[in-house]
DNA sequence: CACCATGTTCCTTG
DNA sequence: CCAAGGAACATGGT
């Protein structure tokens, strides 16, 4: 999935698109992606509700709706797993082969589909209750993410990925920021000293806000192959030399640091890549 | 066929 | 109860 950045991109991208508009028609094409809710009770609530705005909190997109006749607000969340994406389209155009939800709206259709069925798309909120603080926002401090840090002695970027610590970094933001704090990924959580901390807290942030700025300059074409939003990898085939790209470490495995051109490397770290210079990155 | 992929949750094990 | 490790989920690209 795309990481916090790129559904921020998405989500500033659909606040403009969704408000005003009404369901009348709840197709579910892959019932897991909306449990733990039933199906009867999913399109229940959501038949004839209105879409009224939208946030973001981690990864997870909040939809803010209201229902038909009490006009009572509830939230729909979302969230997009490896590969799900969103978008509104024109009802003219076929559904994608794996359409897990699709809500029509009348002129357009919502469409949210996703290969590898990751995602989700409920009513059930209790995974956003778990989640750390925004990282982007005043609720982040260094000082707290210090005292976090100290609980545990896993590896550094093993933690990154904790929601829990911080909501919304990812494993291709962990690299990032651990590479710009020249931080080793292999380092225990509790033994980053209070530099290292402050270096971190502040990577984090300026990875994130960095690729957001990145993500909102790109065209957000979402029907049919164009582009959703995930502006991380280049966009599938062809769209690579188009977009550019913006990470520095992932995926650049043998490929010359940009700081002291010595080979980047890749490690497997609780069964996901880490890419990092163990010469600007040392322990 | 083998391995890799933007993530989370559940199940052990200590 | 908690921390940590690993498997599972599911499909496609190389």
């Amino acid at each position: 999935m795309p990481e916090l950045p790129e559904v921020e991109v998405l989500a500033r991208h659909l606040q403009r698109l969704v408000p005003g508009k009404k369901i009348r028609k709840v197709l579910v094409g892959r019932p897991k992606v909306i449990l733990p809710d039933s199906l009867p009770h999913f399109r229940e609530t959501l038949l004839g509700a209105t879409f009224v705005g939208l946030s973001r909190r981690g990864k997870y997109l909040l939809f803010q709706l209201r229902r038909a006749k009490t006009r009572e607000p509830f939230t729909l969340l979302g969230h997009l797993g490896m590969t799900g994406r969103m978008y509104l389209a024109p009802k003219t155009i076929p559904l994608p082969k794996h359409a897990a939800v699709v809500l029509d709206l009348g002129r357009e259709q919502f469409v949210y589909e996703d290969t590898r069925y990751f995602g989700r798309l409920t009513l059930d909120l209790t995974s956003v209750t778990s989640l750390g603080p925004e990282p982007l926002s005043e609720n982040f401090l260094a000082e707290s993410f210090g005292q976090a840090l100290k609980r545990s002695q896993q590896a550094i970027k093993v933690k990154l990925l904790d929601q829990s610590l911080v909501a919304g970094v990812g494993n291709i933001y962990a690299s990032e920021a651990l590479y710009q704090a020249r931080i080793a990924p292999q380092k225990p959580a509790n033994r980053l000293t209070t530099k290292q901390v402050q270096a971190l807290w502040s990577a984090i942030r300026s990875v994130l806000t960095a690729a957001i700025e990145n993500g909102s300059t790109l065209p957000l074409n979402l029907a049919g192959g164009g582009s959703d939003g995930l502006f991380y990898f280049g966009l599938g085939a062809g769209a690579t030399d188009y977009y550019g790209e913006r990470l520095e470490v992932y995926d650049r495995a043998g490929e010359p640091c940009l700081q002291c051109k010595r080979p980047i490397r890749r490690i497997v770290q609780a069964a996901r890549s880490t890419f990092f210079c163990p010469h600007c990155q040392r322990k």
